[in-house]
Parts: structure tokens; sequence; C-alpha cells
DNA sequence: ACCCAGGGTCATA
DNA sequence: TATGACCATGGG
């Protein structure tokens, strides 16, 4: 992928959708939880369990751990896993206040970041990634299924691409821009949003201005 | 009824 | 290392 290439499909991207406006909350630590329970999660879900969360005031990491796992299990039902979740919230609480907090992790640099929030029990690459960038404002480029699934079918990238070695090809192609790589990872889901169902009508559906069921949204493919 | 959603862990071969 | 099973609710 070259530096044109990455870029051209932001402005594409961009054109279409328009700014997206992520991540939507209000404080660093609701990012890191609604990273962790919009895992295989539809965030529309993600959004009632929240408002659960909130109005039983457990926004915070202290009280959140506090929190008996079933009673919490019980807030977080919307979003689903709910089991799962309870646990990997409480697991990255239980590291966030070891390691003093939102204020204390907020100096680190980004890849000490990155391991330890690897090394908690349910953070993988994706939800570190999501709180490095949303909550701690690093520019560290977000992969997801849908990122790949799109730059495969542009040929920009291998189907089977692994998650870091995707993850670089973004980095060394974009300025390491924390603004940028915000919207780009957003843009891509909003993208994700919009392919033609029950099947993708051509490669780089639907970004192209010929495709059947563009509509008035479409924008005309970029010059090579 | 079926498929998918802003993934990750664990057991098995 | 590479699959498969599992987690579970809500919307199309």
């Amino acid at each position: 992928m070259t530096p044109g290439q990455a870029r051209r499909v932001y402005d594409r991207l961009l054109a279409r959708h328009g700014p997206q406006h992520w991540w939507p909350a209000d404080t660093a630590f609701e990012v890191m939880v609604g990273a962790v329970l919009t895992q295989n999660t539809a965030w529309r879900n993600v959004e009632r369990a929240i408002a659960n969360l909130r109005a039983d005031d457990l926004l915070e990491p202290r009280r959140l751990l506090a929190c008996d796992t079933a009673a919490l299990a019980v807030r977080l039902r919307p979003s689903g896993y709910f089991n799962v979740k309870a646990a990997r919230l409480q697991a990255l609480c239980r590291w966030l206040v070891a390691a003093g907090g939102v204020e204390a992790i907020a100096g680190w640099p980004t890849e000490k970041l990155r391991h330890a929030l690897l090394a908690v029990k349910g953070v993988g690459p994706e939800t570190a990634d999501d709180i490095l960038l949303y909550a701690f404002h690093r520019p560290v480029f977000v992969i997801d299924a849908y990122t790949r699934r799109l730059f495969s079918r542009l040929g920009l990238c291998a189907p089977d691409a692994g998650y870091e070695a995707l993850r670089h090809a973004f980095e060394r192609v974009l300025p390491p821009d924390v603004a940028l790589f915000n919207e780009y990872h957003a843009l891509i889901v909003a993208q994700a949003k919009h392919v033609c169902r029950p099947r993708p009508c051509c490669a780089d559906c639907c970004l192209r201005a010929d495709c059947p069921s563009a509509g008035s949204g479409a924008v005309e493919r970029s010059a090579g």
C-alpha cells in the first residue's frame, strides 16, 4: 500500500460518509469500558449497557471493581456475553487501579501502555488499540475485520494479513496523526454498514460511483 | 428461521 | 501455528 492509495481511500470515505465524531464517550475510562463491551457486539447494545452503568454510578474504576461480579453482569446484559464481559471489565479495572489510575497511565509511553493493556485478560489487539487511540490519543491505527475485508477487496492487502502486519502497513504510509487515525477507523466502520447485502456488489463495495446500490451518495473514483 | 454485530480466550491437533 | 467451540443479546 502506498501513501497515495491510503490517502485516496480516506478521501473517498470522508466524502461519502462525513466526519464520524468518534469515540462517543465522556471520559477516557468510558472509552475503555466501551472498547471491551463492543467486542463482537453492535454499538446500539453497548449504549444500553453503558446507560445501566451510568445509572448505577459505575463508570468509575474503583466502584466498578468493588461491584459484585454477578450484579455487574446483570447491568451488562444488553451488550451480550455479559458474564465474560463483567470479568473482563473488572480485570481491566484491577490493573488500572493498581497502575495508579487513568491519570498515571496517561503519562506512560505508548509501547509500555500497549504491552500493559495486552497483558490484561480480555484485552486483545483491537481493544488495546481502541483504548490507545480513542482514550489516550496515541497515533495507533486500529485494525478490525472490516479493515481487512475492505482493503483486501481493494487489492491493497492480503485477505489473510495478520493484525500487526496490517497495522504497520497503515502506520508506514500515513503520518502519525491522531485525528487522521481517529477518523479513518471510524469511516471504515461506517463504510462496512454500507456494503451491499446480502452480497457485496463489487470488489470495492460500495465505493465506486457505478455501484447499483450506491445511490446519490456515490463519489467518483479517484484518478489512479 | 438465519445471519450479523465496532473480539478474545481456551482446548485441541 | 492454526483451526473450532464458546460466550449471548438485539436487529435486520
